[in-house]
Order: structure tokens, then C-alpha cells, then sequence
RNA sequence: GGCCGAGUAGUUCAGUUGGUUAGAACGCCAGCCUGUCACGCUGGAGGUCGAGGGUUCGAGCCCCUUCUCGGUCGCCA
């Protein structure tokens, strides 16, 4: 009995009754009744138990103990005289004979109260993670993360993928995000990279003959933060299969992500399988977003043609779209704040009238619309209580800030947000080029590693000048659940000419192929299959799982904005020594 | 880097038009309490109002500078 407890926490139940037992875990609370008579709620990772200290000789053991003190209770089960049906051991408690003091907690004041830290400030709590994470509340969803990613790691290995790690240290990637870089003892002035992602590895790993790839990857990105995007360093579900099109990447996470959403999401429905393929253009002019949200059942609709000569300003000569909100009740007070919350987002404005319950053009912009009321009325079948939003601009800030309209207004109209469910969708053919804002010129759209559709005929037609580059879309493809953005994946481009001729088109060749992507490029010269993956965002994933709006709340031990580590002092100072051996001279420094 | 918000007790917050000794709740400490479970009751300690400067007879409050944190945009192939 002096060596290991017996039961945890959250085991004892009346059957117990009688039983010698041996307790071990934290002092949560002493709740003293009398001056022989206290109550210790002993707390360890799977639950509570009462403790009952009902003589001196323990009082005087208990009495100099701070809350949060780890010690070990031996004694036997009793049933209470009081019950709690709210806990699951609520109706026994332990008559200690024996308290040990396993770890004393020095302070008899914390940084914050464990089982309110949520409500704490954002910084001690990270300071103080080690405290924070003793609330069930919070370790809940890092065990949730486990959960997640052991069910992902089944899930993947059941479809034939093998788990293969890549290097942490390895080389700097021309493109992309900045990058984390390690310098060398052995090479004085050169640097190792740690990965954005394990791409160039994965696509190395086909070359070899390995069939379906899959890691939980750490990814390492030197960009700022979001609430949904956590500085430095955060892993994905990576993905590649071998002669694999875009359908057979699919039909994977169709088959992978629903059943793990659904046990272990807040809500218990997601959408089956096949999830909904929707063209990024498409995506763009019917939801204003190229991340819709298909929890919500309003559409962005073009009304440049009804409206833009109706007289109102800001219409005149842009591309206007409407957002039609049927069945409508919010207030005159409601509308004001959701324009505004609409232009403090997208910084535009954001237009309005009502069709009301008496068939009645009212509000907003009703003057304009009058006059024209049964042309409207038609051409956007208004039923009597409806709100139109409306937006103007060129065609992409009219579409965007009607997506935000959309977005924005879903939480006021439940008739049309069925919130508890997870709805994913593909959204497809993305354009492979498109004109820098910067340079005036032809560039890469997202990544230069994407089989455009149609192969190399179509890049040739394009470099004869028989079809407008812009028009060419790559066998790219995004994950999207509830609006946020999961994944970004492609057939990849394995072929060296088509690679070659995708580069020449945006005014870059064969050499710069090969300087940019060696050994990618050197492997596909040597054979190399078709082959496509993906790789959804497994921090994103959880989110969505809890419900958390930050990111912080998903990850174990968490940066902060400013990418510092709180608790571990990073980023922090090293010894000259060290900077001696890594040839580093530091220029410049905080403070 | 831009913009917005916040910073007052250990913690979360209030603090009116600039005016007496800066308050509450929780926590902590002491006393009382033999069935509590957010225990209760009584009392107490605890403050560089983020920092610096300015205006004023007088600043937590107004002005300027600065630091920190959060959100957002840039950025994130």
C-alpha cells in the first residue's frame, strides 16, 4: 500500500463500500465544517473524490497544505451520509488513515483559480500553462486532440497508408512563407530550414514507389498570427497516393473525416459522402467566398443589370449583387450594426431595403428601388418580410463584401443557419495563373507544383497564344468545413516538361526549375508517377471538433500572438559560445 | 508594419462632469461552525491605477510619448 494507489479519482462507487484504498492526486478544494471536520476534494486526471478528515491527528496534517498540494490517501470507502448526485463518485467518500505529502505546492496563492482559468488573462495563463492545463475544462481538449489524431492515424492506416516521417532539419524552400532557419556548426555560413511542410519529401517518397504516404507533420511557418492560425510551428493530416487522381483523393477523406467529425465533433451530424464540388468562380459569384459556409442557405445573386442604373450613387457603372434574407425579424437597430460589422470587415458599405410584411419597398435605399418595385420583386421573387443586402464595386469587392453579408447575418436568421452539423465541400478548378497586384505580370496562383488541367497541350496553347493563360484552371483543389478552410491540395505536376513549360509561361525556365525545386526535379527525371495528395490542418480540425474560437485553447502548449513562449522563455538569449560555434554575429537586439 | 480594443488588489472587474481615505466579487489570512460539495457566518490583510512626461489648485479619469496583451488587415506557394 505504500508504494501505488489502488483506484484513480473517478473510480470508487458503492460496490466499493469497506474497501482499503489508496488515493493519489491534488488538493482541489478543503471545505472546513468544524474545527475537527473538513471535507479535501482530491482531484487526478480522471475525476474527484472526497476526502472526510474527521480526527485531529489528520486535521493537523491537512491544516498547513496549500490547495493544489499533490499528497496520497490511504483509507476505506464509506457511503456518504450527505450524497451529490452530480458526481460521479458522489455518494461514497474516503475516511483517510494515512495522508503523505507527494508534492507540496509552496503558494498559497495561484496566479489565477484552476478551475476558473479560462476567465484568467490570456498571459498567465500561458505563463502558467502547467496550472491552467489542471482544469478539466482545458484538458479536455487536448485530449479531445488525442483523440482526433489517433482516430485520423487508424483511419489512414486501415486505408493502406503507410506513416513515414520526413526531416525537421532540412533546406530552405524558395517560396512560399518565411521560412525557420537553423545555421551549421560543420558549414559556417549556411543554414538548415525547418519545413513548411513535408511537400517536397512526400512527392520524393512516390518517385520511390511508396504507394500512400501519410504523417501527422509538423509544419514551421516564421508568419504572424491569427486566432485561427497559431504562430510558428503547427501540424497537418499530410496526404499523397500514387496514381491517384482527384477523385481518388476525395473518396479518402470522404470516407476518413465524416465518422471522426461526427464522434467526436460538438455536433453529431456531417455532411456523407460525396461531399458537395463546387468551382472556386463558382464558389466566388453564388456564396462571395471561396470558404462558404454550407450551414447557411443564402446565395449572392448579380443584380448589376436591375440596379445599377436605378439612380442610387454607388451603383453607377460597378457590378452590384443582392442577398436575399427571406422571412427576415430582425430590427431596424439589428440591420444598422450588421452593415456596419460588414464594412469594418471588408471596408465597404453595405446596402439595404425591406420588402415588408405589407408588400412594402421601406429602408435603406427604398427611395432608389420604389420606382422600379415590381421589377425587383420579380427578378428576385421577394416574398412580403425580406431583407435585401446589397454591395457595389468592382466584381470582386461586390462578391466579397456580399459573402461577408452572408456570413454576418446567418447568426440573426436561424430559419436559415442549421449551425449544429458539419458541412465540408470541395471547392474545385482553381485558376493556375493569375496577374501579380504587384507586378503587372503573369504569376503562379497558388503553388507551381499543381498539374495544370488539360497537361501540357493546354500550356502549349497558351504559349502559342490560342487560349488566355487566365483561363487555365490546375487539378487544385480546397477542403472547406463550415467556412473555414481546412486544406489545400493537387494532382501534383510530375512530369519535367510540363513542369518546364508551366515555369515558361510565367517568364521562367528550365534552370530555375532545377535551382528551386534540385532534388524534386532530378527525382522526376528518373521516372516518377502520377501521383496527387493533400494535407487538412489537424489544429483547424479540433477547432472546429470543440468549438474553440482560438487556437490557443486546441494546442498543448501554446505561443502567443507575438510567437514568445511564455513559460519556456522563448525566444531567448544564448551564451556567446554558442553563438562562436555557429559562426553567428548578432546585429541587432530587443530592448 | 497599419487599424481597433484593453491594461485599476493574487484573479475578474466597477470607478459618474477631473474633487474627501480608489470599491465589489472571488481568492488569501484569522476566528466560529460535525455533512459540506460554488459550504456558511464574522473580521482582516492586500493598490507604483502598465511606464514616462504634460495640463491643472487637484488626474485612475484630460493631452502627448512609450510598453505589453488581444482582435483585425498586410502576410501565410
Amino acid at each position: 500500500m505504500t508504494q501505488n494507489r489502488t483506484h484513480t479519482c473517478n473510480e470508487l462507487r458503492l460496490e466499493h463500500i469497506g474497501q482499503q484504498v489508496k488515493l493519489c492526486g491534488w488538493m482541489e478544494n478543503i471545505r472546513e465544517v468544524g474545527n475537527n471536520f473538513a471535507f479535501v476534494v482530491l482531484r487526478d486526471f480522471y475525476g474527484t473524490t472526497q476526502v472526510v478528515v474527521e480526527t485531529e491527528e489528520m486535521m493537523e496534517i491537512l491544516r498547513p497544505l496549500n490547495k493544489e498540494t499533490v499528497i496520497s490517501v490511504e483509507g476505506t470507502v464509506r457511503e456518504r451520509s450527505s450524497k451529490n448526485p452530480k458526481l460521479p463518485t458522489g455518494e461514497i467518500e474516503v475516511v483517510p488513515a494515512k495522508i503523505d505529502i507527494l508534492g507540496r505546492c509552496r503558494y498559497n496563492e495561484l496566479p489565477f483559480q484552476i478551475n476558473r482559468s479560462r476567465e484568467a488573462d490570456e498571459t498567465a495563463r500561458l505563463k502558467y500553462r502547467f496550472l491552467d492545463l489542471r482544469n478539466p475544462e482545458v484538458k479536455s481538449n487536448i485530449i479531445l486532440r488525442c483523440n482526433v489524431v489517433a482516430a485520423l492515424r487508424a483511419a489512414m492506416t486501415d486505408h493502406g497508408f503507410l506513416e513515414i516521417t520526413t526531416p525537421i532539419l532540412t533546406a530552405s524552400s524558395p517560396e512560399g512563407a518565411r521560412d525557420y532557419l537553423v545555421p551549421s556548426r560543420k558549414h559556417p555560413g549556411k543554414f538548415y530550414a525547418l519545413p513548411q511542410a513535408p511537400q517536397q519529401f512526400k512527392q520524393l517518397l512516390m518517385t520511390s514507389g511508396f504507394d500512400r504516404y501519410f504523417q501527422i507533420a509538423p509544419c514551421f511557418r516564421d508568419e504572424d498570427a491569427r486566432g485561427d492560425r497559431s504562430p510558428g510551428e503547427f501540424y497537418q493530416l499530410d496526404m499523397e497516393m500514387a496514381f491517384a487522381t482527384q477523385d481518388d483523393v476525395f473518396a479518402v477523406l470522404e470516407d476518413v473525416l465524416p465518422p471522426i467529425f461526427a464522434k467526436y465533433g460538438k455536433y453529431n451530424i456531417a455532411s456523407p459522402a460525396p461531399f458537395r464540388r463546387i468551382p472556386y468562380l463558382e464558389a466566388l459569384e453564388t456564396y462571395g467566398t471561396d470558404k462558404p459556409d454550407l450551414r447557411i442557405d443564402l446565395t449572392v445573386e448579380d443584380v448589376t443589370k436591375l440596379l445599377s442604373g436605378c439612380g442610387f450613387g454607388p451603383f453607377e457603372g460597378q457590378t452590384v449583387k443582392a442577398v436575399v434574407v427571406s422571412g427576415f425579424e430582425g430590427t431596424r437597430k439589428q440591420i444598422d450594426k450588421l452593415c456596419a460589422d460588414v464594412e469594418v470587415k471588408t471596408g465597404n458599405k453595405v446596402y439595404w431595403f425591406r420588402y415588408d410584411e405589407k408588400g412594402e419597398i421601406v429602408g435603406g435605399i427604398a427611395k432608389f428601388i420604389q420606382p422600379i418595385k415590381d421589377l425587383v420583386v420579380e427578378a428576385l421573387t421577394l416574398a412580403p418580410g425580406c431583407l435585401v443586402g446589397l454591395s457595389a464595386g468592382a466584381l470582386s469587392v461586390a462578391q466579397k463584401t456580399a459573402g461577408a453579408f452572408i456570413k454576418t447575418v446567418a447568426p440573426l436568421c436561424p430559419a436559415h443557419f442549421s449551425k449544429e452539423r458539419y458541412e465540408f465541400c470541395w471547392i474545385v478548378d482553381f485558376p493556375m495563373y493569375e496577374i501579380g497586384e504587384e507586378s503587372g505580370s503573369l504569376e503562379f496562383c497558388h503553388n507551381p507544383f499543381s498539374m495544370p488541367s488539360g497537361g501540357l497541350a493546354v500550356l502549349q496553347k497558351a504559349a502559342a497564344g490560342e487560349i488566355d493563360p487566365l483561363t487555365i484552371t490546375a487539378d487544385q483543389y480546397d477542403l472547406v468545413c463550415n467556412g473555414v478552410e481546412l486544406s489545400s491540395g493537387a494532382v501534383r505536376n510530375h512530369d519535367p516538361e510540363i513542369m518546364i513549360e508551366a515555369f515558361q509561361l510565367v517568364g521562367l525556365g528550365e534552370e530555375d526549375v532545377k535551382s528551386k525545386f534540385p532534388a524534386m526535379y532530378n527525382a522526376f527525371c528518373y521516372g516518377a508517377p502520377p501521383h496527387a495528395g493533400i494535407a487538412p490542418g489537424v489544429d483547424r480540425m479540433v477547432m472546429l471538433l470543440s468549438g474553440e474560437e482560438s487556437i490557443r485553447e486546441i494546442i498543448p502548449f501554446p505561443m502567443n500572438k507575438n510567437a514568445q513562449d511564455l513559460m519556456m522563455g522563448a525566444p531567448g538569449t544564448v551564451e556567446q559560445k554558442q553563438l562562436d560555434e555557429l559562426h553567428i554575429a548578432i546585429t541587432a537586439t530587443e530592448e
